[in-house]
DNA sequence: TCATATGCATAAGGTCTCCTTATGCAGGAT
DNA sequence: ATCCTGCATAAGGAGACCTTATGCATATGA
């Protein structure tokens, strides 16, 4: 007995609900940006398919009847309703960035000075999401994206940011238990942090060792630059990290940098990516501009010293 | 600042709808009676205006982004309030029966009857509107019409069911003042209720007195044959009546009808009418079938007699 | 492990809805 | 009495929207 209905064209309902606020075909027609005759049209088509009239036409004006009262107060109300969830959901589109960021780069660099940027910028609303070595970029949520090792799709935009640049890295007071870190072959009578870090065996090759081989020794993954720093800070051994992200702890003596020589492959490096999407979009150009700057800081600062 | 932004394509909204219900374009696109394509079209439409993804694709199911689920959790419930809305008007439609009558068919006729037709079926909803002899019938916003002298738009179907016959009528203590009506020159030896009323004029000349002229006399316009026949039966004087409507009170006895003349001009009856958009509607069609019923046993019983 | 089935994406093409233009008409406004 | 406003209607066209056909990735089943 119970038959579901189909609702009616959209479209109708649409121009229904305008010409019910204004009480003017004219009027709603404008609103909705095409002409009175089309609004008369769609009107009269769904009086059509309920089988009553939704409005009088009297002279000059229009009025609801009686049923299309009813309906106008329950269709306005749950059109008012979608368009208020587009408008907030577009609302708070504009104001989260949300930004994934492989740990190492959230950790070393983004976490001291996102504040800044906050603090410059209080309407936005910024969400750090790091990602392990296990996981991959979040391309399908996040905003931007740093990454070094996942490529992203391929109409992303992309920047480099950090050239992957690996040297030795180890606490004072673990290269004086061995006189000192004078050549590269001093590090092999020390611990390693996480022997197998494929960068190794190309900073070894860098170095001039080829043959060097870590894999026989015990190794544990970290996976992020900001654990193996800890524990190099801590004496735990000798890691291999990018000095760049080690400023502050050279410079002030937690670690030392034993060698100018620097791993390095042509196309590896940091870069942040956003899709074109969202490439126009306020939050994105704030954000990347923001990076790029603080990025040019720190060269002048490096430069100057 | 804040530019009002248009919605985004309803179909689209309505797919997305769907999907977000069905969590599977494939469903959706059963439920909407399109194809897989096309719900696929459309939420992708919509996803390139809104600049966010709405699902998340994975090999054989679909998933809702954290956007689209709040999104969706909102459209759905406003899809939903529309369709209510339209279905309860529709139920209420089609079992609300709103007839337009003249007041002499409201209360001589309808208002004894209907109960019987209500209790027949219980879950229609009969409101009867009577108008009074300035008001016209409500053609705009009533299911069916009763009416005499204003003709219904052309395309409405219409049914002959009362001859508009008139004779005097008037109470026996009344006739007994003078001793009997015996002959129609008679009734100008007592009080007219409603002189007026241009039935007489057609009755005098019927009755082979053309030159009588009651302009002279008291009036008062009733416009109602129930309020006329009240008084008629109170002893207040003659009124032009319809035998019909008067077959109760002419069986016991509370008015007689001295002549068998009757006024009557050819095009001159009550007809009941309806739009061509309720003809086949149920509600309609039981009333119609109801009415006509009870003429027809109304006219056997006449002929009995 | 291979073959099959399922579900979404995409391209090309057609259709039919929906809108516009143009005009008529009725009744207030001046 | 004339103009003007606002809705109705007809004819015609454009483009949104849908379909068909196909590809692809992956879960499923033998």
């Amino acid at each position: 007995m119970h038959m579901i209905q189909p609702l009616p064209p959209l479209a109708a309902i649409r121009a229904f609900d305008a010409a019910s606020r204004h009480l003017s075909f004219t009027r709603a027609a404008d609103e909705l940006g095409m002409t009175q005759a089309a609004v008369s049209y769609q009107i009269k088509l769904l009086e059509e398919k309920l089988g009553f009239a939704l409005f009088v036409r009297k002279p000059r004006q229009i009025e609801l009847t009686e049923k299309g009262k009813r309906l106008a107060d329950r269709v306005t109300w749950a059109f008012e309703e979608i368009r208020q969830s587009f408008d907030d959901i577009r609302e708070e589109t504009a104001n989260t960035l949300i930004v994934s960021s492989n740990t190492t780069f959230a950790v070393n660099w983004l976490a001291h000075r996102i504040h800044a940027f906050e603090v410059q910028h209080p309407n936005l609303n910024v969400r750090i999401i790091p990602y392990g070595p296990a996981a991959s970029p979040e391309f399908d949520t996040a905003d931007v994206v740093v990454s070094a090792c996942y490529p992203p799709p391929a109409d992303w935009t992309s920047h480099a940011i950090v050239r992957a640049q690996f040297t030795p890295m180890l606490s004072p007071a673990l290269a004086d238990t061995i006189g000192g870190v004078k050549e590269p072959a001093d590090i092999l009578k020390l611990p390693i942090v996480d022997a197998r870090d494929p960068w190794w065996a190309i900073w070894f090759k860098a170095a001039g060792m080829p043959e060097v081989n870590l894999d026989h020794l015990p190794f544990s993954r970290m996976g992020s630059q900001a654990l193996e720093a800890n524990r190099a800070i801590a004496g735990q051994g000798v890691a291999i990290l990018t000095p760049y992200f080690c400023r502050e702890a050279l410079a002030q003596g937690l670690l030392i940098q034993p060698f100018g020589i620097l791993a390095e492959v042509p196309d590896e490096k940091w870069s942040l990516c956003y899709a074109p999407t969202v490439r126009n979009t306020r939050k994105v150009r704030l954000f990347r501009d923001w990076v790029l700057a603080e990025l040019e800081k720190d060269k002048a600062a490096e430069q100057a010293a």
